[in-house]
DNA sequence: TATGAATGAGCATTCATTCAT
DNA sequence: GATGAATGAATGCTCATTCAT
């Protein structure tokens, strides 16, 4: 049987995990759902993935990858300074807000959970802050400034966009304020930000 | 008996499951383990919450209750204005810190759950941002400016402060980064913020 | 204090619990929900009835004191002995269906409740099989037949008009079916019946 | 595994339902306690059942094919009329003693519940008064009776029989009365019953 | 008398996981 | 690989009853 044969249940598996998360929440997903959607027997998902924590953290790991790509892609496609920066600001608050199952399972797992999710997975998340810095600091210029102020200031713009994704997504925003305003003025703000 | 003592039960279930709630996330906290946990009957937290939304719901009151006096008492004592919104900044986060049990269930609630939280509840929640808006209308100054601009202005330092809130509780901060220059840092650009 | 007023909570109760129980099926209706209807407490309940059972038991009393007067006061107003036999058939069938909540907890309980049910209670819901069985007695006319017969006949007519009643109750009687013909029928038969 | 080794469980659990509830009550009757008779686990019931109901509902529905299948081969046995007639009753009765635990389920549950009984299953239990019509009808002989007639017969003699299982297995009957004899004289008028 | 807080046992149902097939 | 029956523990919630006040 061809690997891609061979792990296309996988496949299968994982997007109904996927779907079910943004459908109904992570603690309303089950094993039986999921199989059930999937239309395999319960066992067959054993088959994959170990246990169900095994499921949701491939599905974090997923996630995160996406994410970093799509920024990479950016970070190679705008020269731009200022512009890749904003660019990079408004692709991290779309990731967030056209994948919410994905950014909700890597964003908002409580710690006990997490402290499951094993550490070196870690490092791909923090790729993201490093294209961040690496736009401040061509920003800031010249390369004379201490490695840990562009660093310190991608912490910054993280927290705002991190902070905006999720009170959208909580429905938190007041219904008078338009969201799309919001957002550009949070990627503008995300440029001064940079500037410490 | 006194009616400090007729509540003390009711009072001991509220700490008892907000530990919980820290300690192990909404979704795996049972009505069972509060129980257990206060060492009453399972019957007994049925005397003073209709179900278990209705004791999450008390205390993601309590939590806004205290959030907002705080800042309201801070608004009060501040005078000026620059300071002023930086000290509410500080006592968000700090508030965020200090009681990440309060804040979980303020903030990180989903939608699904949070729409059985009764409408005229949400009112102590935006008077934090109030709060903030008027911080911001008085730097601004004269008030010539259109009402919506501080309103915007007070949603991005929400943001800021929301998103930094979270990533701390949730460790996500690169331990190469100084929390607390990193706090520092965000109360001052949230002034900066507010300029739009 | 009067026994009328010391009693009248006690009415309250039972007309509280007859209500409800027509409403809502006997095994839905608990203590408590009694107690909120009435308006008193759960423990004023057990004031007035030892516990559950007592106070279903003196429901049952009721109801057969209220279905064997109503049927010893036809005996005394109708004189034409088969006239009288017809009314009695009536009342018996009228009674079940206008009382159905008094009928279901009379006639429908089941062998384990009703064997705590005091025996000597029964003795007045053996009255209405006398009742009929002297109606039969004095249309069979003579009083030569041994006395097991009308008895035995009283037997048969009570079988008929409690099936009737139950089969109606439970909706079992198909719609292509007149319901008063068919008490009528019922009620036409009956002496036929008696006639063995 | 063989058929009737895969659906073992299923079989014991219906009987041990069966017999429980014969014994306590259909509202005294748990999952926990069928499962513990049993000597399975409460989730195992769930494997063969969605629910409780439906549980019940198959149980009710065994009865029903139970009592028309004896009914119909009594039918096809059984050449003169009345004796067929007869015979039918007899029979009626006879299921109604010997299977208390069906027939409790069968006529005893009350509406609301029989509400959530899948109407097409109530075919079936209208057979049981399609075979007595069948028999009323050849007995009147000729056809020329109008179609309502012997099937309002039916419901009469169906309400005799009917109310004498149910008075007998409630222990009704007075001591002094002769069971067979009532059953027999019952079973005679019956076939008078279907003469109107 | 009457209250209502509290108990302990119970309910139907769902879950992640295992394992013989 | 894949099935699905089975488990054991857990879930939110309700109940009849008791008892200090």
């Amino acid at each position: 049987m061809a690997i891609s044969q061979k792990n296309e249940l996988r496949r299968r598996i994982l997007d109904a995990a996927r779907k079910l998360l943004l459908e109904r929440g992570i603690s309303q997903v089950s094993i039986r759902m999921i199989a059930t959607d999937v239309g395999c027997s319960v066992g067959a998902i054993y088959t994959y993935f170990e246990n169900k924590d095994i499921l949701i953290h491939s599905l974090i790991e997923e996630g995160f990858e996406r994410l970093v790509n799509s920024q990479l892609s950016i970070e190679a496609a705008v020269l731009d300074p200022v512009e890749r920066l904003k660019a990079l600001c408004r692709n991290y608050i779309h990731f967030g807000l056209k994948n919410p199952e994905y950014y909700e399972i890597m964003f908002h797992l409580n710690a006990e959970r997490m402290a499951r999710y094993p550490v070196e997975k870690y490092r791909k998340a923090r790729r993201n802050l490093e294209v961040i810095s690496r736009a401040i600091k061509e920003i800031s210029g010249l390369g004379t400034v201490s490695v840990s102020e562009p660093f310190l200031g991608a912490h910054l713009i993280w927290s705002l966009l991190h902070g905006l994704v999720t009170l959208i997504q909580f429905e938190r925003i007041d219904r008078k304020i338009d969201q799309a305003a919001l957002i550009e003025s949070a990627v503008i703000q995300a440029v001064n930000l940079s500037a410490i």
